[in-house]
RNA sequence: GGAGAAAUGGCAGAGUGGUCUAUUGCGGCAGUCUUGAAAACUGUUGUGGGUUAUACCACCGGGGGUUCGAAUCCCUCUUUCUCCGCCA
């Protein structure tokens, strides 16, 4: 959410970077914003009045009433009717227009950062980075569809009589190779300096809200209608969520939060090879690092975790790239992200594996979470995170660029969580 | 699931209808003293709205109500604690 202070002193700016962001109705959302908070503040200010004037009365009545001037006292009361009445129709218009303002800012997605490339579609995505060899695959490979089925290792159908399409059952090595990639995220995180966090994998609302998902993008996680709990579709939310309405201590920063959950997402949509095997599912795994950070050292940051996530693949022998997405690409809430994707060598395209994004103070300003300098005044905090990583689109790419007619090798770093250098 | 008790500032903990503009202690910050530190003493110390700045307004778990006036009384929700039941 973008703040008001923002909005009413830089309109100018504001519009310049929602048209990066390619979002339609900017001129009439923030000119009804800037309209809404004048009306807000006006109505504040009477309001505040009447209390005033309210208040001084309370204070003669009980005077009056210890000096036992009763009568007197009687007469004075009488004066507060008018008062009451039209604080009420005042505090009425308050409330409306909060509300009003709160739900138009809920609607404006987060600016860019200047370096943000100004396209639309994922076409216009910068490259900033490629690293790796394409792997030549021999005569007989095949997808990792077909490989999990042959080896074993994740059966898709036995998902679909337990749950449902996109909830795959691990088996054997196939779920050791989880609980190693996962193990293995984890410790290089936790090397790195994060601190590990098992959070719930439900949330309630107020999460949801804080992070972004609620109200606008309900339909993208399951709903526990009774409870009123949402599945968290990232750890991001619930490990975000520990700093809300937070004030931490300037020299508390950069805190660094990193953390593995099963993720849930309801997705709808998509078709055919895109959601084929492991490219896209209803439950998966992810480790996820996050992190709150000075707002002058934010993108300092946000480089030094797109290393980080750089090293993990890398450490996994899997050519990626990186790419620097556009405004017209980008999330809501971020203000730049960059994507790391892996060739997958039997499909022959690049898959999506971590996306590593800045917020700035946009998720924070919902969240309430915010430092005190040294001067003692209170600001937003940035917050930032990224997948590190998500595993099956990782798991799909290390099964087909492996994949040799012995059978798929593992990389050498995986070799001492799994247990074995070779499924066969 | 049943019965009872409770929720107050960073923490502890007073306050049960009228200078509460929230007592006090601890902690934090600044100062005095000191070569420096500790101790002692003095001052200061929440969040949000609002103003050029003051004034001013709101906030005692959340929401609603009674009253001229609510931390205090009433309703409701949430959470915590104690006891009982069930349970990996």
């Amino acid at each position: 959410m973008l703040q008001l202070n923002t909005i009413r002193e830089h309109k100018d700016e504001v519009l310049k970077g929602l048209a990066k962001k390619h979002f339609a109705k900017a001129e009439e959302i923030i000119n009804k914003i800037i309209e809404a908070d004048a009306t807000r503040r006006q109505a504040q200010k009477d309001s505040d009045n009447l209390k005033s004037e309210a208040n001084t009365i309370s204070k003669q009545v009980g005077e009056l009433m210890k000096a036992g001037k009763k009568e007197e006292a009687e007469v004075v009361k009488t004066k507060t009717a008018e008062l009451k009445e039209k604080e009420k129709q005042l505090g009425e218009l308050l409330a409306e227009k909060e509300k009003e303002i709160q739900d138009l800012l809920c609607l404006v997605p987060n600016l860019p950062n200047e370096k943000v490339p100004a396209g639309k579609t994922p076409e216009e995505n910068e490259t900033v980075y490629k690293h790796g060899e394409i792997p030549t695959l021999h005569a007989a490979a095949v997808p990792h569809w077909d490989l999990t089925t042959k080896y074993d290792l994740i059966d898709f159908e036995l998902g679909v009589k337990i749950t449902g399409a996109g909830f795959p059952v691990y088996k054997g090595k196939g779920a050791k190779l989880q609980r190693a990639l996962i193990n293995f995220f984890l410790d290089r995180a936790t090397a790195k300096g994060y601190r590990e966090i098992m959070p719930p994998l439900m949330v309630n609302e107020a999460s949801g809200f804080g992070t972004g998902q609620l109200p606008d993008k309900e339909g993208q996680m399951y709903h526990a209608t009774i409870d009123g709990f949402y599945l968290i579709p990232t750890a991001e939310v619930p490990i975000t969520n520990i700093y809300r309405d937070v004030i931490l201590k300037e020299s508390e920063l950069p805190v660094k939060n990193c953390g593995y959950t099963p993720c849930f997402r309801r997705e709808a949509g998509s078709y055919g090879k895109d959601v084929r095997g492991l490219n896209r599912l209803h439950q998966f795994d992810k480790v996820e690092i996050v992190q709150i950070a000075h707002p002058e050292k934010s993108y300092e940051i946000l480089e030094e975790m797109k290393e980080y996530v750089a090293g993990l693949l890398q450490d996994l022998e899997l050519p990626y790239r990186i790419l620097r997405l556009c405004g017209g690409d980008m999330s809501f809430a971020s203000a730049m992200t960059y994507d790391m994707e892996v060739w997958s060598a039997a499909q022959q395209r690049w898959l999506e594996v971590s996306s590593v994004s800045n917020f700035e103070a946009f998720q924070s300003n919902r969240l309430k979470c915010r430092f005190k300098g040294a001067d003692g005044k209170t600001q937003l905090a940035h917050t930032l995170n990224g997948s590190a990583l998500a595993l099956p689109r990782i798991v799909a790419a290390l099964l087909e660029n492996n994949q040799t007619p012995e059978g798929i090798k593992i990389p050498k770093v995986l070799v001492p969580y799994t247990g074995f250098d070779i499924i066969n």
